[in-house]
RNA sequence: GCUGUAAUAGCUCAGUGGUAGAGCACUUCCUUGGUAAGGAAGAGGUCCUGAGUUCAACUCUCAGUUACAGCUCCA
């Protein structure tokens, strides 16, 4: 820190601080012109914001959120002037700060390579070891042009806001016509990296404590794929090297959970590359537990009043064009089947022929079934409900394990009711949804309302505005945290989903319930009311797993694959200790799979030690243990994930505790679990 | 689709311009074992596909396919 640098006084809490007035930053992009400063007290860094028209300061800590954006946003700096360091013909493109870390977009000859980031880190290090100080300055856009002008993208940036402040209709709001220039200054003074930047930055590069180069990959400039390609690299920083390995080991345990893993290993599904991209096969264990998905699933649709119907999934053309979904959804599906057609000999065409499509959606179908006789307003709300497997022809590097597939399984439901219904409807749909989230173990969750975007939208103001005061209700009334996403909604009707965070705090788009004023007008649904009229229903879209493929790998990580007992594709594992209780085991099992338990024997050659150990790498909920000793006794002992056992029960018993356990949604991990769900007592 | 990286046994991965390797899994035999890996033998390969360079290509070059990371997209 530089002693001689001018000194600011800003009030703190009421009381007046000195700060190096070099350790500012004038943020002229925020809309409230604040400055932020940061100064140093002791050790410690503090950081301030203050008003740019006030002397009022609110202090932060480094440790807070501003604070730990405010150092990675000068780590991202450090790592610029290293890249130029090395590789001196780089051209800088933008570095901003992201969830847990940073990035800075490069336009470099050829991309890094992953000793490319060694190196960078390395020279990274010996620049935080430099201890050089960020000094500000703010400069006209006529210098601001002089001193980038080898800087093609940073060229641009003071571009578009020259272009920004000329378009503005009060240009006082905008900024104050300048921009700031941040130097980095070695402790002799001399200048060593120069960068445009609205900061704020830390005071010196010595107070980065604990960063990562994470990876490189390309980006657009500007993210428009028509823009030229720059080599982004990914970084994460933390106040304390603790912090960093915390964070890094949370990475480690979310590849580990990574669904594409489980699933080779737990032997639930697989990819075969001669099926093509995004197309999955199920193996006899992922099956089970799809099966028991949708088991659950029908039971509840029915006992909430739906019907169960069936579609095919290929149709003539003419559906989707009626729907509009060739017309706007046209890239996302399958290329059509010409069929039918007959040519003669000499190449005449003798009988046109037509286009069939897989269907990528399921609501046309559904509207056919509505539309197949009158309908009459005691019908409504008509709920029809399919598991309907759908098409999209996703781009080759969009799809993505089991969350982004060109095949996948929708448990979709299209309602129809009156205006009037709409409220109970949306009600008993978005309990629905909460009743299922909280059965599959998933309690964390939000719900999002995305709203009409006045640009774009087809069907009466007055409609929207009664489905988004429906919808805000019916949200704000389920007691749940609740977000806007304002112009977020479709053009035929405004929407609302269910976000749910897993084990490990990432957030999942799950339910969406999709109010569609579009559909039922393009086919013409109509009802007769009381008074004899046609009327013409509302349409209600929704899917509660959204994707059962999805859901799938949703629930497999929040469970790192270790699901409840009654989704876990085997329930109870047999291990006999000797040769003469194995028949004992069997026929227990054998019980058990008479009573739809999922029962197996281990009928490996492999020693007891070795049957636990797989047992266990399979994650199975309980192992069934029987030695000589249990089985003269008429017993049997359970041992459960954690280890933990419960010996000598008597068989029945132990078949009736098994029965229980297995119907019961509770997560089931250890003896203690397992007393608690059903009740066991000794004897 | 774009940029990059990769592709070797069922899985995880070594390796080399000149006979193809390990661990796990699998098969058989031995082992009869009380709480996370008993022993031995065996089988298993178009080194992703195609073209090129070369006396010789799994290895180098080009193209394609597929996967991964990121971008873009997911009404």
């Amino acid at each position: 820190m530089n002693n001689e640098d001018q000194l600011m006084t800003v009030v703190v809490n009421g009381e007046e601080k000195n700060i190096p007035s070099t350790f500012t930053g004038i943020d002229l992009f925020s809309s409230d012109h604040s400055i932020i400063a940061v100064s140093i007290n002791g050790i410690a860094c503090d950081i301030y914001t203050l008003l740019h028209d006030g002397d009022q300061v609110n202090p932060i800590s480094i440790d807070s959120e501003q604070g730990l954006a405010i150092m990675r946003h000068s780590t991202t700096h450090v790592m610029a002037q290293a890249v130029q360091d090395l590789y001196p013909n780089t051209k800088l493109g933008v570095g901003p700060v992201i969830k847990d870390g940073f990035y800075y977009d490069f336009d470099v000859d050829k991309p890094f390579t992953p000793e490319d980031l060694k190196k960078i880190e390395k020279r990274m290090k010996e620049i935080i070891k430099e201890d050089q100080s960020f000094k500000r300055r703010s400069i006209d856009m006529a210098t601001a042009q002089q001193e980038e002008a080898d800087q093609p993208y940073k060229l641009e940036l003071i571009n578009d806001k020259e272009s920004e402040i000329a378009t503005a209709k009060d240009p006082t709001q905008v900024n104050h016509g300048e921009l700031t220039m941040y130097d980095n200054i070695r402790k002799d003074g001399s200048v060593a990296w120069t960068d445009l930047c609205r900061g704020p930055h830390l005071p010196s590069t010595k107070y980065i404590k604990a960063f990562k180069l994470q990876r490189s990959a390309a980006a657009y400039w500007k993210g428009d794929e028509n823009n030229a390609t720059m080599q982004r690299i990914y970084g994460t920083a933390w106040n304390s090297a603790d912090d960093l390995k915390k964070h890094l080991q949370l990475l480690e345990e979310a590849a580990k959970r990574d669904h594409r893993k489980l699933g080779a290993e737990l032997d639930l599904f697989s990819f075969p590359d001669k099926m093509g991209p995004g197309l999955a096969v199920f193996h006899p264990k992922g099956g089970t537990i799809i099966n028991v998905m949708e088991d659950y699933s029908r039971q509840m649709h029915r006992r909430n009043g739906y019907s169960l119907v069936q579609t095919p999934h290929l149709t003539k053309k003419d559906l989707y064009v009626t729907s509009g979904h060739l017309n706007w959804y046209h890239d996302d599906m399958y290329p059509p089947m010409h069929l039918d057609e007959v040519v003669d000999a000499d190449g005449t065409v003798k009988r046109q022929g037509q286009d069939y499509y897989m269907k990528p959606m399921n609501c046309p179908m559904h509207n056919l079934i509505f539309m197949s006789r009158q309908r009459s307003y005691r019908e409504l709300p008509l709920r029809l409900f399919e598991f309907g497997t759908v098409y999209r022809y996703e781009k080759s590097g969009e799809v993505h394990g089991l969350t982004r597939m060109r095949g996948f399984t929708q448990d979709d439901s299209h309602i129809y009711c009156t205006r009037e219904q709409m409220k109970d409807e949306l009600t008993s749909i978005l309990n629905f949804v909460l009743q299922m989230l909280k059965d599959f173990g998933l309690t964390d969750f939000y719900i999002e309302i995305s709203t009409k975007d006045p640009h774009k939208y087809v069907g009466s103001d007055e409609l929207w505005e009664e489905a988004e005061s429906t919808l805000r209700e019916v949200g704000q009334a389920s007691g749940l945290e609740f977000h806007e996403d304002p112009a977020g909604a479709a053009f035929y009707g405004p929407k609302i989903s269910v976000e749910a965070r897993d084990a490990i705090g990432r957030n999942w788009q799950i339910s969406t319930i999709q109010l569609d004023f579009n559909e039922p007008h393009l086919f013409g649904l109509q009802y007769i009311d009381k008074d004899g009229q046609r009327k013409e229903p509302v349409m209600i879209h929704r899917a509660l797993f959204g994707s059962i493929e999805r859901f799938f790998a949703i629930l497999l990580e929040n469970y790192a694959g270790a699901f409840p007992a009654w989704l876990s594709p085997i329930q109870v594992e047999g291990i006999s200790v000797t040769d003469d209780s194995y028949e004992y085991v069997a026929q227990i099992c054998n019980d058990l799979k008479q009573c739809d338990i999922r029962a197996e024997i281990d009928n490996s050659d492999d020693r007891f030690g070795k049957k636990i150990r797989n047992a266990a790498k399979q994650k199975i909920p309980f192992t069934l243990i029987v030695g000589d000793k249990d089985r003269t006794a008429g017993c049997v002992s359970f041992r459960f994930r954690d280890g933990s056992q419960l010996n000598e029960i008597k068989k029945e018993y132990a078949e009736e505790l098994i029965k229980i356990a297995c119907r019961k949604h509770d997560q089931c991990n250890s003896a203690d679990d397992f007393i608690a769900i059903t009740g066991y007592h000794a004897e």
